[in-house]
DNA sequence: TCTGGGGTCCTAGGACCC
DNA sequence: TCTGGGGTCCTAGGACCC
């Protein structure tokens, strides 16, 4: 048996743990640049907001909604709290996502695992503040269609164990094929053309048929509907095997010096990230592109590759590879929506190919050493409190965040203080 | 004026090897 | 009339996830 467990418009229920005026009013959380609603509250999704609503139609159409900037130390720092606790109910845990989590209930057998997961959705709201919908299952697939019942018939209860074959065999057919983890818009259309418009009918197609159209990956859905674990457990979160940073301006921005600063921020990023992953990397890739949304003939958008010589992880290499990149692509003229890197061909830093003609190995020794110390400094004293002078003074493109709440759990200056009578 | 930011896996086809 | 058979690696693109 699986459980899912997944919390309830996360980001928005994070914003209410600490802001209870927000309870029970329609309200969304709004992604990076405050461009669009990425999370929405019951009450949003009521009034019919849409995933991605643009902010500037919303805040024509739906004046009564609050609205926050994404906040995402704070949704990071309550996972954390979110998955420690599970893990007390059930240890073998797979982090699938900020806000769900799998749990192989193998072990559990005699016990009633929809009786642990009521207590454990109870523990959760009460320690943090945080509602969650259970879903209990053979698979982990069908761990996800029961809990996604959970959270369309069984809200206020927030469990739904499919216990027997009958139950999977109800739940498959109340599934619309879309809504089945795995399949998309591409797959859905296919599928309805030819009659398969649930899970359960999907479940009946010849394995053959399913291989031939959906590949290996159709064919691993389809034995999991089927009642077959075959989606194995990942306990270790793996090691990331591309790296990208991007950030939208926070207007347009038609300057190349102020795009290189963004673009030596991200890199600067992203060259963290993976040396936290003890890896380097062997090749990069920037991109930047004017808005979809603007005139066809204003629109440009370009990315270019760059192998290394020698592999690293070193943010000023990193960023001196990146501002050269940039400087290829970036035509005059345009309105720069955004700018990007992506870090590929990652590998362990300990089985790095020296090159012949690498003349600087013994300085990039040098370097990485700084680089981890610069990296302990911001560690204990705050991020960005060194960093390199290729990233800016006045970093004039950042995000705009009208709307950002407070670093309840991650920063002194903003624990809440209760007072009591 | 204003529309996110990450990732994964699979397949086909081309270049290249002997 | 007639021009092999087997591989590997890399890349681009598609589909999907949150």
């Amino acid at each position: 048996m699986y459980a899912l467990i997944d919390c309830n418009n996360f980001y928005v229920s994070c914003e209410r743990a600490f802001q209870p005026e927000l309870q029970n009013r329609a309200g969304v959380v709004l992604s990076n640049n405050d461009g669009c609603a990425i999370a929405r509250s019951q009450e949003a999704k009521d009034k019919g907001i849409k995933m991605g609503e643009p902010y500037f139609q919303m805040k024509e159409t739906h004046k009564d909604v609050w609205v926050r900037s994404s906040n995402y130390p704070l949704y990071h720092d309550i996972m954390l709290r979110v998955t420690s606790i599970i893990r007390r109910y059930f240890p073998d845990q797979e982090i699938y996502s900020i806000d769900e989590c799998f749990c192989d209930l193998s072990g559990y057998e005699y016990m009633d695992p929809e009786e642990l997961a009521l207590q454990l959705r109870a523990e959760l709201l009460q320690c943090t503040g945080i509602p969650v919908c259970i879903g209990v299952a053979r698979t982990k697939t069908l761990s996800k269609i029961a809990n996604r019942i959970a959270k369309k018939k069984y809200k206020e209860r927030g469990v739904f164990f499919l216990s027997s074959l009958e139950d999977e065999h109800e739940a498959l057919k109340q599934t619309e094929i879309g809504d089945v983890w795995g399949i998309g818009r591409q797959h859905a259309a296919r599928l309805i053309n030819i009659g398969v418009d649930n899970a359960y009918k999907f479940t009946q197609l010849t394995v053959g048929w399913v291989q031939l159209y959906m590949t290996i990956v159709g064919v691993r859905m389809w034995r999991e509907l089927n009642g077959e674990s075959c989606i194995p457990m990942e306990y270790i979160r793996a090691k990331k095997k591309g790296i990208g940073t991007s950030r939208s301006f926070g207007k347009a921005e038609t300057d190349l010096s102020v795009m290189l600063e963004a673009l030596a921020t991200y890199t600067s990023i992203a060259a963290l990230k993976l040396r936290n992953q003890n890896s380097v990397c062997a090749k990069i890739n920037v991109f930047t592109h004017t808005s979809m949304f603007a005139d066809p003939k204003n629109r440009y958008s370009v990315g270019l590759d760059l192998k290394l010589e020698v592999p690293t992880s070193s943010t000023s290499e990193l960023i001196k590879a990146a501002k050269y990149l940039l400087r290829r692509i970036f035509k005059p003229g345009y309105r720069y929506q955004k700018v990007g890197i992506f870090l590929m061909d990652i590998r362990p830093d300990d089985q790095v190919q020296q090159s012949l003609f690498d003349t600087k190995v013994e300085s990039r020794g040098k370097l990485i050493t700084a680089l981890k110390a610069m990296d302990s400094i911001n560690r204990k004293q705050g991020k960005d409190s060194v960093r390199m002078a290729a990233t800016g003074y006045e970093r004039k493109w950042t995000m705009k965040q009208e709307n950002l709440s407070r670093g309840y759990t991650t920063n002194i200056r903003d624990v809440l203080v209760v007072k009591a009578k």
